[in-house]
DNA sequence: TTACCTTTGAAGCAG
DNA sequence: CTGCTTCAAAGGTAA
């Protein structure tokens, strides 16, 4: 991918989004000038994506009334949680951590021209509540109204290169820096998030993180209990922040997911050693849109393997407009400005090593010359490494025997 | 148990 | 400035 710098601001995606279209379009005719075979494989290609793309409106009814059935059951999950995080917490945020959100907060825009966040605006709900919820997706349902079609051309002040302003004094400040206590002084409304911001029921069973036994509360924010959390489990910042995760690794929603809000999990073991927590990256727009977007992709495709879903994701991502897409620019620029705030010390840098990678050899690949996805059709058809999803399929079948032959 | 796969984008770093 | 690397999510898979 292309990496530009906007240079200017931190309008990012506003160049990106225009280069990686422009990035699609000359793939495509890549694609079309290949041989015969590749053509072959560039069709499979859009049919993957269209095969899933074609379900989605039939579903949605369905994936909304899901959405909102989750929602009340989020929202009792919450009430349960406050009662017991009172006593669960003990300023040991990160020994049972609690609930994968940055706090819900509403924050003025800075980067927009009318920088409110209108709860009654609420008209899309862009990232969705999979199991696990992003620390900063409470930012994720705004409307329209509030993604510029065009965020690049927003004047923008934070950048990272160019001053992004980490320390800013401004608004922000004003709901971040709280002291341990001080959170109940914030009450944000939180009606304007309470739209369908969950996860398609997949139609398969899986992916059903939260009972459908809700209350339709409209306050209901996936970030909200965290933030009524009060004055324990705090961030030194004073707020609770879903990106801490515990050094252990599993990710924070983990523990929502299995019940976190029933019983306090008492780890005596870990309370004698606290490690240092660990502060994730914030999510880019891409990330934002596959936590959306996959368990639907899971539902119409009834497949789980990350991997092919991801490319499947990284397809759609490009067919989107550019204004479908500016919405999660939009919102991975507030996430990054969010996190800033919260962790202003914090860099990208910190985590690097974590993960312990091993040597790859994507360097070697025969295939070299060939688009990722094609290379990894090329794979996927080759009968001796077909994922097993590919493999009962007669239509790669076909497509095996005329490559492969 | 843990890294890999796979995607895009942001950020860090070396030259 | 350019280009490369790492990490962010996710869950099945392989080592």
């Amino acid at each position: 991918m292309p990496q530009l710098s906007s240079g200017g601001g931190d309008d990012l995606g506003a160049n990106d989004e225009m280069i990686s279209f422009k990035d699609e379009g000359e793939q495509e005719e890549k694609i079309q000038e290949n041989a015969f075979t590749e053509r072959d494989l560039a069709d499979l290609k859009s049919s993957l994506v269209n095969e899933s793309e074609i379900n989605q409106s039939p579903n949605s009814a369905a994936v909304r009334r899901g959405q909102q059935a989750e929602q009340r059951g989020f929202a009792e999950k919450h009430r349960e949680h406050l009662d017991g995080v009172s006593k669960q917490q003990d300023g040991g945020m990160y020994k049972t951590p609690t609930y994968p959100g940055y706090p819900f907060l509403m924050l003025p825009d800075p980067y927009l021209p009318n920088s409110s966040v209108s709860p009654s605006s609420n008209k899309v709900s862009v990232v969705q509540q999979s199991h696990g919820m992003h620390p900063l997706t409470s930012l994720l349902p705004y409307s329209n109204d509030h993604f510029s079609p065009s965020p690049p051309h927003l004047p923008t002040d934070m950048s990272q290169k160019t001053g992004v302003h980490r320390h800013q004094s401004q608004d922000l400040s004003g709901y971040y820096s709280l002291p341990p206590g001080g959170v109940s002084q914030i009450t944000p409304s939180m009606g304007w998030q309470s739209q369908s911001v969950y996860p398609a029921l997949s139609p398969c069973g899986f992916r059903q993180p939260y009972p459908s036994n809700l209350s339709s509360a409209s306050s209901y924010s996936r970030f909200s209990h965290s933030l009524m959390l009060g004055p324990s489990g705090m961030h030194p910042t004073g707020i609770p922040h879903p990106a801490i995760v515990p050094p252990t690794g599993k990710q924070e929603h983990d523990q929502y997911d299995r019940g976190m809000y029933v019983k306090p999990q008492v780890e005596p073991k870990r309370e004698k050693e606290p490690k240092k927590p660990v502060i994730k990256k914030p999510l880019n727009a891409f990330m934002l849109y596959m936590k959306e977007m996959r368990a639907k992709v899971i539902a119409e495709c009834t497949l789980k393997e990350s991997a092919a879903i991801n490319q499947i994701l990284g397809r759609r991502w490009h067919a989107l407009t550019r204004e479908e897409q500016a919405k999660y620019y939009e919102l991975a620029r507030k996430e990054r400005q969010l996190h800033m705030q919260l962790y202003p010390t914090w860099s990208a840098r910190d985590n690097y090593g974590k993960k312990k990678r091993r040597k790859r050899e994507k360097q070697q690949d025969s295939n070299t010359g060939k688009d990722p996805m094609t290379k990894h059709l090329l794979c996927l058809f080759r009968p001796d490494t077909a994922a097993p999803f590919f493999r009962r399929s007669n239509q790669i079948a076909s497509v095996n025997s005329a490559l492969f032959e």
